[in-house]
DNA sequence: GCGGGATAATCGCTTGTGCAACAATAAATA
DNA sequence: TATTTATTGTTGCACAAGCGATTATCCCGC
């Protein structure tokens, strides 16, 4: 085997590392978020993305990409939020075509109250992923991206 | 805001990178297997995973743990598999609730035949990421993780 | 050996997702 | 201005996922 099938390889199964932390992580969040506010991993990551917005509101297409959601999927979700009472739409008036997205007070409200539970569960998470060997890695390289913020 | 809140954002926001990454190269993994030979990127997995194992078998509860899925989810994957003819369902002797799942030569074929679509596909999917600067710092954490092997 | 608890896998049911087709609006072109 | 083309968001449909209940098997203590 030459240098380059070696990159190949490398390059799998650093990727087969990133999956199996991403699930991990998921999974717990999932079922914390679930217990303790009924939101599912999408939703709270919705909520915490318009709430870090300046004035609280994104487009639909935004959303899409913030959540590596469909567009279908995403009219979805916004329409269980907004059934919730947890965001607004509001009609765009410069481009009718678009569709703004807006945290309600209730939707802030459950988000500020369910903050501290999804960052313990992710500082509880990681711990879990570092004590197995194969993730251990990842798990120590992940701060350091953004360690000067 | 102290230390603690700054380990507690940057832990948030490696999540966030994580998540986005994983959820840019699985997009782009599941059309290119999809155009290539009808296997979602979970089916992959699986026989990747099955592959990787000595004289190919796996039983349900380590398929469902590489997989980061569910028990039942499993179960109805591995239907599919079967149905194709890509695995076989093995009694397990000495565990006669334990089934093996076992590559096929045809599972095999187009296992070997995909692999170098997958690769290339990853490879691309790398290289998109790396232009988004939010993600590139990942990117080029992701090798050095397994650089040794 | 025998009952009680744990474990492996499957099945019914509900829910969320993507794809493709669609409607409405904006932008480009003639 | 009129007509085409692109963009934005929603809907119908089929499919895959998780949860909980169920069945079969194993293992432990008596």
């Amino acid at each position: 085997m030459g240098i380059k099938d070696d990159a190949v390889e490398v390059r799998a199964q650093g990727w087969r590392t990133l999956a199996a932390l991403h699930g991990l992580i998921e999974a717990e969040l999932e079922r914390s978020l679930q217990a303790e506010a009924q939101l599912s991993v999408v939703e709270y990551t919705v909520l915490d993305a318009l709430s870090r917005q300046d004035g609280w509101h994104m487009r639909m297409q935004q959303l899409a990409r913030a959540t590596a959601l469909s567009a279908s999927a995403t009219t979805r979700l916004v329409n269980r939020l907004e059934d919730r009472g947890l965001l607004t739409r509001i009609l765009c008036a410069d481009d009718r075509r678009g569709i703004y997205t807006e945290l309600t007070p209730a939707g802030l409200k459950l988000l500020e109250h369910t903050r501290p539970v999804h960052d313990a569960t992710l500082e509880r998470a990681l711990a879990e992923a570092h004590e197995v060997p194969e993730l251990a890695p990842l798990v120590d390289a992940l701060p350091r991206l953004h360690a000067g913020v």
